[in-house]
DNA sequence: GCAACAACTAACAACTTTGTTAGACAAAAT
DNA sequence: ATTTTGTCTAACAAAGTTGTTAGTTGTTGC
C-alpha cells in the first residue's frame, strides 16, 4: 500500500488543495467530489471518510479562506506612529499584494456569498465584529488628520471602496484584458506593476487637502 | 390545454426568462434545467422541444448579455462635437447607470469566461473587432486634447481599467457592503448616487493636466 | 504472535440531472 | 371529415453525483 499512518497528513492535506482548487475554480454547486478526489489521486470514498460531506469540506476551504482575507485588511493597521498618508499607501500596497498573490481569491468569495443565504448570514455575522469596529478606528483617526491639515475631511468608508475597487476588479477582470491586450506574460507584469502605481497614486490624490 | 398555439411564444419567451434569471444566479453548471422549466411554470421536456440542450439555451442567454454589455460601451462615444472632458464625464456617467441597471451582469459574465476555455475563446474573437480599435480611436482623440492642453497625457487604457474598477466592483461587492453598512433601501440609494458622483470625480481629477 | 486500529478499496444504493420518446390533444389545412 | 401540424405531458432511460458499507491490508501496542 502507498498510504498507510504516516502519510495520513499527506492523503488529507491533499484532498483539501484539490478541493481548495476545485471551489475556488467552479463554486460550490459546480464542483464535484469525485474530480477533487481524482485530482487528489484517491478514491471518493477517502474524501468522505477523511471529510464526511461535501459541505463539510467545502467549510474547511471556506472558513481558510474567510481568515486570510480578513488578515491582509487588518494587518496593516498596526503601526501607529506613522502619518496617515504613509499609513494608506502602506495599506493599499499591501492589500494590493495580497490581492496579486491570490487573484482568484475575491470572486470565489463574492459567488458563494451572492449565491447562498445561509453562508451570507454567516458572514455578516462575522463582519459585525471585525470590519464596523475597524471603520470607525481609522476614520477617526482620518478626521484628526484632516483638522491638522494633512489631509482632505473623507468618508474613510467611500476611499476604501475606491482601493478595493481599483485593486481588486482589474484581477477579476484579468480574462477579459487578456483577451483584448493578448495573453503574453511579460506584459501582464508590466501591467501589474503599474496599476500598483497608478491605485496608490489615485488614492493619496484624492485624500490630498 | 392551456398553452395552444397563439401562446407558443408566451412559453418559449417564459423558459428563457427563467434560464435568463437562474443562469445569471448560479452560473452554468449549477443552473439545473428542471428549476428553471419549474420557475416558467411548464415541465422540463418543453425546455429540451424548444431549445434541444441546456448548453443551447444558455448560449442565447449568454449572446444576449455580452451583447447588451458591447452597446453599453460604444454608444456614448459617437457624440463627436463635445470636449474630451464632457465626452468621458457622459462615458462614464453611462456606463455607471447600465451597471446599475444590470448589476449582476459583471459577476455573471467573469464567471462563465473563467470557468470554461471554450466560452474564452468565443469572446476573444468577438473582442479583437470591437474593443481595440474603439480604444485606438479614443487614445488618438487623448492625445490631440493632451497636445492642446485640455487633458494630461494618459494611457488611455489605463483610465478605462479605473473607470471600469470604479464603477462595477461596488456591485459586486454589494452583498458585502450590505453587511457592514445594514441592508437598508434608503442607504443603498444614496449609496449608489454618492459613488456614481465619486467615480467621475476621482477620473476627471486624474486626467487633468 | 495477535488483537486493535487506522487507512484504504470496491461495490453499491439512493438520488439528481439531462435528454428522449410515444402519444394525447387542439387547431389549421386539405 | 380527416389529415396534418405544432404544443404539450407523462414516463422513461442513461449518466452522473453524493454518500455508505463491508471487507482488506498494513501498522502498532500488547
Amino acid at each position: 500500500m502507498v498510504n498507510q499512518k504516516r502519510e495520513q497528513k499527506s492523503t488529507q492535506e491533499s484532498i483539501l488543495r484539490s478541493a481548495e482548487e476545485e471551489f475556488i475554480k467552479y463554486g460550490y454547486d459546480a464542483a464535484k467530489t469525485v474530480r477533487i478526489a481524482a485530482a487528489a489521486g484517491v478514491t471518493h470514498a477517502m474524501l468522505h471518510y477523511y471529510f464526511g460531506t461535501k459541505k463539510n469540506l467545502f467549510n474547511k476551504v471556506f472558513e481558510e479562506k474567510i481568515r486570510l482575507l480578513g488578515q491582509s485588511l487588518s494587518l496593516p493597521l498596526v503601526k501607529r506612529e506613522l502619518p496617515l498618508c504613509e499609513k494608506i499607501r502602506m495599506l493599499i500596497e499591501a492589500h494590493f499584494d495580497f490581492i496579486a498573490a491570490n487573484p482568484e481569491l475575491p470572486r470565489f468569495i463574492i459567488n458563494e456569498l451572492t449565491c447562498d443565504p445561509e453562508r451570507m448570514q454567516w458572514f455578516k455575522e462575522r463582519m459585525k465584529h471585525i470590519a464596523s469596529p475597524l471603520l470607525e478606528q481609522i476614520q477617526e483617526e482620518a478626521d484628526r488628520a484632516a483638522e491638522r491639515g494633512e489631509i482632505r475631511k473623507v468618508d474613510i468608508f467611500d476611499i476604501m471602496i475606491d482601493m478595493v475597487s481599483l485593486n481588486i476588479f482589474p484581477f477579476l477582470a484579468m480574462p477579459i484584458i487578456k483577451s483584448i491586450k493578448g495573453d503574453v506574460t511579460d506584459y501582464t507584469d508590466k501591467f501589474i506593476l503599474s496599476r500598483r502605481r497608478e491605485n496608490v497614486e489615485i488614492i493619496l490624490e484624492r485624500i490630498k487637502p
